[in-house]
DNA sequence: GGCATAACTTGACATTATCTAGTTTTCGCA
DNA sequence: TGCGAAAACTAGATAATGTCAAGTTATGCC
């Protein structure tokens, strides 16, 4: 029986990139942390990753890929559905979502492949919202609402995770709960 | 005549951190840099502060005010007008926001000044909320419709702030007239 | 005046990102 | 099988950072 072939090392640095987000926080990832968790030299990662930026584009790419994807599964179940889906993936993509939308990490006009993945699961909730106010609807209310959504899933799942929000929830219950509500609320304010 | 009193450090240090915040980002804030700008040693900001945290909170806390503040004047225009505030907060002192809610910055329990002034803004809108649902609804209710503007108001100011948003929107005036148009919205999704 | 406290300065240390320059591994191909 | 180049690393050095410890100056009050 041959041996499993070990983890890549950019899986394993991205991974444990990602534990880090996830836990502390983004800022506190180092290159010379990762290299250590690693077990290899401090230089290791610059020669998969270029520098600091190039392992937040990494995660850029790849939370956008899974976020994308979780959306496309929901497609057919309407706005409910995606706006939910947004912020399951959120909660458990913790340490994705807080690199995704931090400019200062990674800047994703340099990162084409980031942004590719970021225009299909904006795409995606475009046209979904397309499907719901009609094809015949003008640009900007389409935009508009497009918008909305992205806002409500967006800013709920950031209060979710790094917000006072949770402080102000009692139980775990309750918040999946409040999920399903806000992303019904959203969802019945489009296309009328 | 006298001479104007100079700044005391502290504003000046708090003024530039924030200039850097809304530039580059808060994480380019550095202790050493800080002083550079106020042309003190490169410890005199700890003697303010105590720690970098601590510029953090200083910032939270100013920011939490000025959100308040801003929400209070507007509390009688109803919920429309509150979450447009938030926004206008948001795009308006941006380097401030991006360091409001940045748990790994800055741990609010640790500071209860910034934590109260975050406190009061919640209440403040909560407060809308009740009024908006009437005071014999159920609390499970207005949670779910405050979290619900909040989610609106903080996921659209960040979109706007470091998100994608702008870039697939065209003027400022689109983007004035989009702010309005989904303050609209959420707030006629409350109540009813 | 005297003196306690606030408001700083100086110097040192460990840690970091990143540059430059090696060294070892791997692998296609003769 | 062996070789040669590219990939995947390692090693050392530099400048910058946060923060500790210890000193010095300025302020305000009795």
């Amino acid at each position: 029986m041959p041996l499993a072939k070990p983890d890549p090392l950019q899986r394993v640095i991205v991974d444990a990139a990602l534990e880090i987000a996830s836990g502390v926080g983004p800022d506190a990832i180092s290159m010379r942390e990762l290299a250590r968790q690693a077990n290899v030299s401090h230089q290791a990662p610059y020669h998969h990753f270029g520098d600091r930026a190039g392992i937040f584009a990494a995660i850029c790419e790849e939370g956008f890929a899974i976020l994308g994807n979780e959306m496309q599964g929901n497609r057919n179940l309407g706005a409910e559905a995606l706006c939910e889906s947004y912020v399951r993936f959120a909660l458990n993509h913790r340490g994705h979502l807080r690199v995704m939308f931090r400019t200062d990490l990674c800047d994703m006009a340099s990162y084409p492949d980031a942004a590719i993945q970021a225009d299909r699961a904006f795409g995606i909730l475009y046209d979904e919202v397309v499907a719901m106010v009609g094809l015949d609807a003008d640009e900007l209310a389409v935009q508009t609402q497009t918008a909305y959504m992205w806002s409500v899933a967006h800013g709920l799942s950031t209060l979710l995770i790094d917000g006072p929000l949770l402080n102000k929830i009692g139980s775990v219950q309750d918040m999946d709960q409040l999920i399903k509500n806000i992303a019904r609320m959203a969802s019945s304010s489009i296309g009328v």
